[in-house]
DNA sequence: GCATTAACACGTA
DNA sequence: TACGTGTTAATGC
């Protein structure tokens, strides 16, 4: 079982619980290591946990009739996810893909009931999440017709860096152009570019394999 | 016109 | 050396 040390300081969400709360939690935790390129979870999987990334990044989303994948979010660390098919007790409803090594933490499936039940604390942990997940996703389908490629790329960048849903991040993330163009829907070259000019308009820095933020709520508002 | 793929040179870890 | 970045040419929607 892991230490209350390394739970404080790994899980964002444990010293929002009190004591016992917090011992209930961490003896429901485990850990696994994802290699790059693997599905951590595929659309129709029993859901057996709440999950939360600890390093990495995955992408979730899913593969449509003709084969084409489509991002609906991107999993940096600290972002936890998964509540919803665990609320409705119904099978995952997405895929999970790993895009680099990543290792994720596990709260078992009788750990988050009971916290359900028994904590207020962990169910306005949950309400502020899912409040905030409502707000992205109208956001998306009230732009997703007008955007070009270089706000897709700096909406997702935007929803990468979401303090309420990876408060952990800070404003770097190691994350190559690739990646980026693997979230937002577009190529490589397309991702470079946009990249270039978010550098130019100041919103974000360009470092090898990474990017840090610098102007958060401008890049949210991107729209070319 | 703009995006994609494939390929290349170059720089960095 | 292996990987990431920046760019171009050919091609497609």
């Amino acid at each position: 079982m892991i230490g209350q040390e390394q739970f404080l300081a790994t899980i964002f969400w444990a010293r929002e619980l009190p004591p016992d709360e917090q011992e209930r939690a961490r003896r429901g935790l485990s850990f696994r290591n994802l290699d790059a390129g693997s599905y951590l979870i595929h659309r129709g999987d029993r859901v057996e946990s709440w999950i939360g990334v600890v390093s990495g990044l995955m992408r979730l989303g899913s593969v449509t009739t003709s084969g084409k994948a489509v991002t609906y979010a991107g999993l940096p660390p600290s972002n936890w996810f998964g509540e919803g098919s665990l609320l409705k007790d119904e099978p995952r409803q997405y895929d999970v893909l790993v895009l680099r090594r990543t290792q994720v933490a596990l709260l078992n499936r009788a750990s988050f009931h009971w916290l359900c039940d028994n904590s207020v604390a962990f169910n306005k942990l949950l309400l502020r999440l899912l409040n905030e997940r409502i707000g992205q996703f109208i956001a998306s389908v009230e732009h997703d017709r007008t955007l070009h490629s270089t706000a897709k790329v700096a909406r997702s960048l935007a929803w990468l860096f979401n303090p309420v849903l990876s408060p952990f991040l800070g404003n770097h993330l190691d994350i190559n152009q690739e990646e980026i163009g693997l979230l937002a829907g577009v190529s490589r070259p397309v991702a470079n570019r946009a990249l270039q000019e978010l550098e130019q308009a100041g919103l974000i820095q360009n470092e090898h394999g990474g990017v840090r933020v610098r102007d958060l709520d401008r890049l949210r508002r991107y729209d070319g």
